[in-house]
DNA sequence: ACCTGAACACCGTTCAAGT
DNA sequence: ACCTGAACACCGTTCAAGT
């Protein structure tokens, strides 16, 4: 406390010099410090102090576990923290970019494989971007609460994701593409990937799940037939089974039927427009 | 204070009590109340306690003002109250959900004027399919921030909605589809409608702005020829203008060209599914 | 190089109390 | 009915300090 005083004179930090001597004094019996960190149950990983050193990989496979099993909302990277058995500010050494940059980094990690095979590109350009749209859809399944990342962010790294474009472009190019058309082409392909799936697996309202759901389709099930003939004519087909008029999100009720036409669609559009002019 | 202590022996409360006596006495000079909302510059808006009450189209139109203005980062609904000139808890009244409701009901007004007149839809589908990408398109680009809400919720409110899905229908059964294919139809148009604007819009890293652009630029500029012929051959084409490879986002540098092929697409490949069996 | 430790400046939401 | 007022239980991030 004397060092503390005589050292610093600015307010601050002879706070915080108290402090820290006083918890310093708490903490100091053998195996009972990081007030925050060490005090948890570690489920089977490696105790941090033991061995392994904390690094990047280990931050972002966690970070996705963590978000898997309670969703975007909940996610912090105190919880992050403390999961690893490390203070929070730790993290900021590994990844500067905070809490931003850890989210990126687990969506990049979610699509990593999600590219198909480059070679099938050229030979058969449908069958190549039917198959890029599935296995899109297939990570995604893996790991449902991450879409609302999808939107979030212009940005994601490059390595992995030119290899997406040299890929997306070569399917292109050879479906007959070039030039102008070939920029509007892949950003066709680009949007319609990220579309469907991004609103099939957006989460739900958070935590009177089944109540709302029970409101909800009620509210659809009395839909005014005389304001809305075609809705109320089509129900049966409809209800929760489209876009608006469902109360279960896609993690529980894929929507796989549609997701097929619609992937058809873009195909069959992009045939289409591969042998018109300009 | 005495009849505080009297009356209440919950600690809590008893704490809660002490202080309200405190900045009551405080507060109590005509004018002057209110610490966290009356001092404040309200530019040109009334102040709250003269006559107008506050009421639900109040609080949402200032939360889009807000967003509009410094971003979906920035926004809060501590900030939203001290906007409004109330204490934060009052939003509570007139939204009982809380910053989802808020968030939600923003979404809604921005795309209330969306949808193009219903008779439209039946005479010419085509026609009527476009102008609701456009005119969707059109009202995000007026409030670009709320471009990574569009993914983030499976619901909205009914009402404007419902009148989505019946017009939506109503182009469709006219363009030929039915019973099960309709439902593919329009969940392939509701997918549509999202996908291509909430990436084109999609807000780029929050802070280091033309720094990052400037780094990320070169990147591209730069790239290998040889793991990456296609995109390099292309990159003037692309550079800036394509998903991935753009170093702005939409709001400054919109993709206009495109988003029309992409309508174009859909619209196509509609036509054609609209003719094939099942 | 890698992490702790404290502090700063915030959040959303609940609940009781006032008027 | 509508709002204040205090409190609860958190956040992300910066910066200095330790080892």
């Amino acid at each position: 406390m004397r060092i503390c005083a005589a050292r610093y004179r600015d307010l601050d930090v002879a706070a915080n010099c108290d402090l820290s001597s006083r918890t310093g004094s708490n903490a100091a019996r053998a195996g009972e410090g990081m007030p925050e960190a060490e005090q948890r149950k570690r489920r089977g990983r490696p105790k941090r102090d033991e061995v392994v050193a904390l690094d990047r990989a280990q931050i972002v496979t966690e970070a996705l576990r963590l978000i898997d099993e309670r969703g975007l909302e909940a996610f912090s990277l105190r919880e992050l923290a403390r999961a690893l058995g490390v203070f929070p500010t730790a993290l900021y050494w590994h990844m500067p970019g905070g809490r931003n940059a850890v989210l990126g980094a687990v969506a990049a990690m979610a699509f990593a494989d999600a590219i198909p095979p480059a070679e099938d590109a050229v030979d058969d350009w449908e069958g190549w971007l039917r198959a890029l749209f599935t296995r899109y859809r297939d990570s995604l399944r893996k790991h449902p609460n991450i879409a609302p990342l999808l939107g979030a962010q212009i940005v994601s790294n490059t390595g992995v994701d030119m290899e997406l474009v040299e890929r997306i472009l070569a399917a292109l190019e050879s479906a007959g593409f070039g030039g102008e058309r070939l920029v509007d082409a892949y950003n066709t392909v680009v949007a319609g990937l990220l579309g469907y799936v991004t609103l099939e697996l957006a989460p739900g309202p958070a935590e009177d799940a089944s109540e709302w759901a029970n409101a909800f389709e009620a509210e659809i099930r009395g839909v005014d037939a005389g304001r809305f003939p075609r809705l109320a004519r089509n129900l049966d087909a409809l209800a929760n089974r489209a876009f608006i008029v469902r109360w279960q999100g896609g993690a529980e009720k894929p929507m796989t039927h549609s997701f097929d036409f619609y992937v058809e669609t873009i195909v069959a559009g992009l045939r289409a427009l591969a042998r018109k002019p300009i």
